[in-house]
DNA sequence: CGTGAAACCGTCGCCCC
DNA sequence: GGGGCGACGGTTTCACG
């Protein structure tokens, strides 16, 4: 079972470089309770066990000019797993998408999209994602305004959980 | 407009920053092109500007035990200002919600979720989110698998069109 | 923006429990 | 097994040109 064989301490480590990741090792060793050397030997395990996939800064996509985001919702005619993995291919290429997840129920996939400006998204629509052969059917929702955009996942649910498992 | 105000060496940075947040700031001077000090103004500066709104780790969900992702589209019965807002701020007290985007068309809010399993998703479900005040309706589709999850913005689609405006 | 210097940090080897 | 101590080299971060 995954999240068994982190301690406390690991965890902390994780809730804490998910909220800076810049943070400096001692800093970080100092807030989880222990010292510089087996802190950062920790963190280089949970790097190597793929805990932690990687560092991003998070940059404000509307100050950089992107100012619209679309969600896409996207059917293929053919679900088959070779047509869906060329599906998945295409969209790491295209710049423009973000995130793909595939989905269960009527709709096989959502993308997350951003763009300069609506005129560049609907190129990138019309020319590119709708023409794709395979892809059945679009639908575009343009994201109005953000509410809430937290990175990874809530450390709170986890320590509940892990508390009542006890 | 907004990213007039950056020059090549902020818009590296950025994406240096954006693809490796931990770099080290001499690294990262050496791959713009200028000495430390300045970099290091530079870095400063964009996180005051709010180029930068901060640094995370990204780690595994699914390792950690979260093994459930959805997203949720939800519809309410008012869309007057006030009861979005109550609505928004519900959604940034409730941990499994990681995302809410406000959207145009027929579907009011798109919600990503995280949860350990799908019971606790569907315990959240009907006896928070469908149960919450103003909401008409909820529509779920569960992550069947992640195809692509890239951070932030698309530099490329950015020099491109500078480019292009040149 | 670059140089130099001082303080700090990342990292290693070793010892300890 | 993991944690702490001390020391070296690299890094961050000044003040100044």
């Amino acid at each position: 079972m995954p999240g068994t064989r982190l301690d406390p301490i690991d965890r902390k480590i994780l809730a804490e470089l998910q909220a800076d990741g810049r943070m400096t090792n001692v800093e970080l060793a100092k807030r989880v309770g222990i010292s510089a050397p087996p802190c950062l030997r920790r963190v280089r395990t949970l790097e190597e066990a793929g805990y932690i996939r990687g560092y991003h800064a998070d940059v404000d996509a509307r100050e950089l000019g992107f100012e619209v985001q679309v969600f896409a919702m996207v059917g293929l005619v053919s679900q088959a797993e070779a047509d869906l993995s060329v599906f998945e291919e295409r969209c790491r290429n295209w710049s423009l998408v973000r995130e793909c997840h595939m989905l269960n129920g009527e709709v096989d996939f959502i993308l997350k999209c951003v763009a300069p400006d609506l005129s560049t998204f609907q190129s990138f629509l019309t020319e590119e994602l709708t023409a794709a052969e395979n892809v059945a059917s679009v639908k575009t929702s343009l994201v109005i305004r953000g509410a809430k955009d937290a990175p990874g996942v809530p450390f709170d649910v986890l320590e509940d959980r892990l508390a009542r498992e006890a």
